[in-house]
DNA sequence: TATTGTTATACTCTATAACTATA
DNA sequence: TATAGTTATAGAGTATAACAATA
């Protein structure tokens, strides 16, 4: 007989939607959309990769991340760069301004958190970490048999 | 000096988004939106509730719920009501149909994921449970000031 | 005057499929 | 033939504000 999953299920949904309402608001606040922030958090501290493997990063469909690009594009935030191998692929960069934003949100978000999370013990967070790991694990795995 | 939040926040992002594959699979198998089943497992087991209630609830802006409940009740999952007490305020209920989904549905999923967290000992359920819980609070506590 | 819910507008995301150009 | 991205289309959610009816 199985342990009632709900409960935790039911935690974890809040606690996400709790993190998201912190964290959305900020992220409006920076006239961006999840999925942008989440293009430009997943670009930074890189030299730009591959169309194809942008999307694969982001879970974003192809036709998706196409409008995506474009509007940061328009934002000046992002660049398209051809390929110097292969004549289809596209490679997408942080432009000047992509990478000043990633490095005074991103990193200005964190510090936000760590302040929000700092009465946290040092024990519950490690252990949190593990187990929500875990469970992503099982989740995972369950997702795609 | 806080411990480093990202971790914990990303395996919590991660967690989050594996659960959804799962989760979201099944909804959109019923030919439903997440918004859409979050209303109708809102309104499950009730007599139905104000409009402004659900809107609380579900965490939509009121012009927002307005379309999710037109169509819901274009699929006749969802009716509306006038209040006998307040000639301005609605109430939503589900149908018959609506009350069919929740039935089977929503046991279904619980059920679906009862089996698929079978495999993670009950100690290690109540601790992520509490330990979400508790981080949630936090979270909700500092989200608004 | 304030509140409830609808309507209107504009934008973004999503899914899907057809299309192009390269490989 | 297969792959990388774009384009096209239609539907759905979001934010915002103006609005009608009622309190």
């Amino acid at each position: 007989m199985p342990v009632p999953s709900l409960p935790v299920i039911r935690e974890l949904v809040r606690c996400y939607q709790a993190f998201d309402a912190v964290a959305g608001a900020h992220i409006r606040s920076l006239g961006l959309t999840a999925p942008q922030f989440d293009i430009i958090a997943t670009l930074g501290n890189t030299e730009g990769m591959r169309f194809k493997e942008l999307g694969e990063k982001t879970l974003c469909t192809k036709g998706t991340l196409t409008g995506i690009v474009d509007r940061l594009a328009d934002k000046g935030l992002v660049r398209r760069v051809a390929s110097p191998t292969d004549g289809r692929s596209q490679i997408v960069q942080l432009t000047a301004a992509g990478e000043a934003v990633f490095a005074h949100t991103f990193p200005a978000q964190i510090g936000y958190m760590d302040t929000v999370l700092a009465e946290v013990d040092t024990e519950r967070m490690a252990r949190l970490q593990q187990d929500l790991h875990y469970l992503r694990g099982i989740l995972e795995r369950k997702g795609k048999p």
